[in-house]
DNA sequence: CGCGACGGACCTTTTACGTCA
DNA sequence: TGTGACGTAAAAGGTCCGTCG
């Protein structure tokens, strides 16, 4: 998607500025972060690399940022491996006191199931009666489940691990404890993807070292006794569903930036006119210099040139407050008439546009404009 | 070194279930 | 109590990448 805003003459002979909102949709992440794609970085990530043939114009940022806007907006929390592990305090690969104290749990919920490998399997049809303090008890239909997973053996595909369930069995649909997801919420906040390599947090507590399969999907799904497939799944799910919060983020910012850039087109697209109806003026104005003209950096007004202002200075003198000289932008409609022939003429462009000029997008701040270097 | 098979991880879409107003 | 909206677990199909023979 490219929303284009053209700025200016439309022919080729003047400088027309063009705006472009590079949005990357598709398949966009692959190859950026030197594995397989991240699509929630896709959306977000993308449209900061704006892979189009022509170099980006400066214009792009240094407009977005005229305009008070910040790209990507503040509110992105994109998951996704190139922007994702954000500085939290929780890092799965590092032994968390929670977690470290929830390893001895575990071990005496390892001890529990081998004395009673199906005790109460079924004997809660609620998968969310997770009574009892995390994770030493994260319900008992959980609890099976996973010891059924274990007893089943892992499988080296992660998809084959529901199979051993039978395809004919209903697909059931369990929530997930408040613990699960919030320990799972956790290690999503430090790595949105599954890390597939060995887990310095399960070599740091130790507490897996014999599970022969050292992974973080693993390793959550045997803290959480869910198998992991379900981690896989909740992290497939969690990915899409931050996907889309970002989506409709970035969708939200790109219409308020579309609203602003029209508005500021509009206002130049009238800035136009308006000069153009000054050089149509009588030829009193056509023989000034173009280098009279100078745009203060900081304020943004048009100021004279010192040299070509000293040689024009003395009919401005001359020229009372009130009368065209000191006509701004605001009413240059009028200035644009042209005036009739003995009339005091203003004698440069300088005080046309005196006046601060108006920027119709509230939300930029206007910093003061320095005296020295203002009319 | 190039190539195809394979496994693993991921993405997108769809389905189905549980909850709640 | 029935119902629709919503959230979400789960599955299916596809792509990409690394590994291996």
């Amino acid at each position: 998607m490219e929303l284009g805003l053209s700025l200016g003459e439309p022919d080729a002979g003047r400088a027309g500025l063009e705006l472009g909102l590079g949005l990357g949709v598709g398949d966009a992440g692959r190859g950026e972060d030197g594995g397989r794609g991240s699509g929630a970085a896709g959306a977000g990530a993308r449209w900061w690399a704006a892979p189009v043939a022509e170099p980006e114009p400066a214009v792009r940022l240094s407009l977005l940022s005229s305009l008070g806007l910040q790209w990507p907006p503040a509110s992105s929390d994109c998951g996704g491996r190139s922007s994702e592990a954000p500085a939290r305090g929780f890092d799965v690969n590092r032994a968390p006191s929670s977690a470290a104290a929830s390893a001895s749990a575990f071990a005496a919920l390892e001890d529990e199931e081998e004395e009673d490998p199906g005790a109460g399997a079924l004997s809660s049809s609620s998968p969310n009666d997770s009574a009892g303090s995390f994770p030493l008890d994260l319900g008992r239909r959980a609890r099976a489940e996973g010891a059924a997973a274990r007893a089943g053996g892992e499988r080296s595909s992660s998809r084959a691990s529901d199979e051993d369930e039978g395809a004919s069995a209903a697909r059931k649909k369990l929530r997930l404890s408040k613990e699960q997801s919030a320990f799972l919420e956790e290690s999503f906040k430090e790595h949105s993807t599954l890390n597939p390599e060995t887990s310095t947090y399960c070599i740091a507590t130790s507490f897996l070292t014999d599970v022969g399969e050292p992974k973080q999907k693993a390793a959550l799904a045997k803290q959480l006794n869910l198998r992991p497939r379900q981690v896989e799944v909740w992290f497939q799910n969690r990915r899409a569903r931050t996907k889309l919060k970002q989506t409709e983020v970035d969708c939200e910012y790109l219409k308020r930036c579309c609203e602003a850039l029209t508005e500021e087109n509009r206002r130049l697209h009238k800035e136009i006119a308006e000069l153009r109806a000054l050089k149509s003026a009588p030829p009193f104005y056509m023989h000034l210099p173009a280098t009279t003209l100078s745009m203060c950096p900081s304020c943004e007004r048009v100021a004279s040139n010192p040299t070509s202002a000293a040689s024009t200075s003395a009919p401005a003198s001359s020229a009372p407050p009130g009368t065209a000289a000191s006509v701004t932008t605001a009413n240059s409609n009028s200035v644009a008439a042209a005036p009739a022939r003995g009339e005091p003429l203003p004698s440069s462009f300088a005080a046309l546009f005196a006046a601060t000029r108006s920027f119709p997008l509230g939300s930029q701040p206007r910093p003061p404009a320095p005296a020295s270097n203002c009319l």
